[in-house]
DNA sequence: CAAATTATATACCGCTTGGTACATAATATA
DNA sequence: TATATTATGTACCAAGCGGTATATAATTTG
């Protein structure tokens, strides 16, 4: 009565995971060779196979976990700010920080992602996730926006789904501006310039 | 007395070179293969190897060609209108209608060049070569922006540098977004959000 | 211990990739 | 016409790719 019945396996499937996360991260699904992700999961390629699929599925499953974290630090902040304004400052220097961050993968996995798709045979569930990935993202800042104008934070004629592609257009934006060589300070730069299109309070 | 000596080529290099421009374009560096370009530029490798050199200068020969045509396009709206908030505005437009025309390759070969760098193994030059684009192009948006400022369209006060980084990450941005499925209206809608950043005239 | 079950390691397969050797075709010069 | 020169087309190469067949090691169950 017990659940392992075989030879027991020799890695962690989260860590293992988390591992392969990075490597995506680092080189896109097309450019992250089998065996790299192998090298790096500390993992032979039937096993590999055997315990996440192929390539493809794998590459979902690390977006899965990639989304996931980005959408429980996303609520955690606007969760703990009450202003909307506040919050979403405190967001986008978050995602700056980690953006620019020298010791771990560059860029935002998805902006890469969707930079990569149409370019090589990205699988259409690919695809279709990371398009949702966008599309998520985009719709947690609307509710955020929505709710602030229904508080009094915002002015009820501001247009809240075009403030959100707005702020959505500036994460990738500021993704791809991290992946040409830009320091923090340039993000923050930007950041600044962006929250001065934050409409002004109503009164 | 001739400068043609042996058998002269069945291709026109300069139309060749468009259609490798519009191949890198629509795939990227790593995933644009030989047989996709010799097909579409309508030549076979050897003649490719004789004209162009291999993948790489091709591709810097194609990227150079695009920046030619982009700055063009840059310096033609702002040599006509006067008004640097009016021309920006144009430029921005014109960049949307591009981004997302269905007839053409989807977003900017820059960004999506950018987006692909680390990934794959992509060679130091156009990385490099890709940085000084986007440079190319902040710096374009600068002097624009330093010389309304020497004119009197922009107060002193303005810090024109991190301007033309936010309104770079902002063209960054609407490529992404383009790729990411976007409409046409939601590229305006995003470009009406971040005209809003605009620094109100001085008085 | 024997049988069943699961994971591992090695070696391999078919395919595509960027790049090239080689023979041939087409032109200018002599 | 003969030669030199340049471009073309075919066929090919070594390397890397994603994925798998097969045999073996490690564990639970009987």
């Amino acid at each position: 009565m017990t659940h392992e019945r075989g030879r027991p396996r020799c890695f962690d499937p989260d860590t293992a995971l988390d591992s392969a996360l990075e490597v995506f991260w680092r080189h896109g699904f097309q450019a992250a060779s089998l065996a790299e992700l192998t090298a790096a999961m500390g993992l032979s390629k039937p096993s590999l196979y055997a315990a996440f699929g192929d390539k493809e599925t794998l590459y979902l499953k690390a977006l899965e976990r990639y989304v996931a974290l980005q959408t429980a630090q996303h609520i955690a902040i606007f969760d703990t700010e009450p202003d909307v304004r506040h919050a979403l400052e405190k967001f986008l220097r978050t995602m700056a920080t980690m953006l620019a961050d020298p010791t771990r993968p560059c860029g935002c996995l998805v902006v890469n992602g969707i930079a990569d798709c149409g370019m090589a045979s990205t699988p259409p569930a690919i695809e279709l996730a990371l398009h949702k990935a966008v599309q998520g993202s985009e719709a947690r800042l609307y509710r955020q926006f929505v709710q602030a104008q229904h508080d009094g934070q915002l002015a009820q004629n501001i247009r809240t789904e075009d403030l959100a592609a707005f702020f959505t257009s500036l994460l990738a934006g500021l993704g791809i501006l991290a992946k040409s060589g830009a320091k923090r300070a340039k993000l923050d730069a930007v950041i600044n310039a962006a929250m001065s299109a934050w409409p002004s309070p109503p009164r």
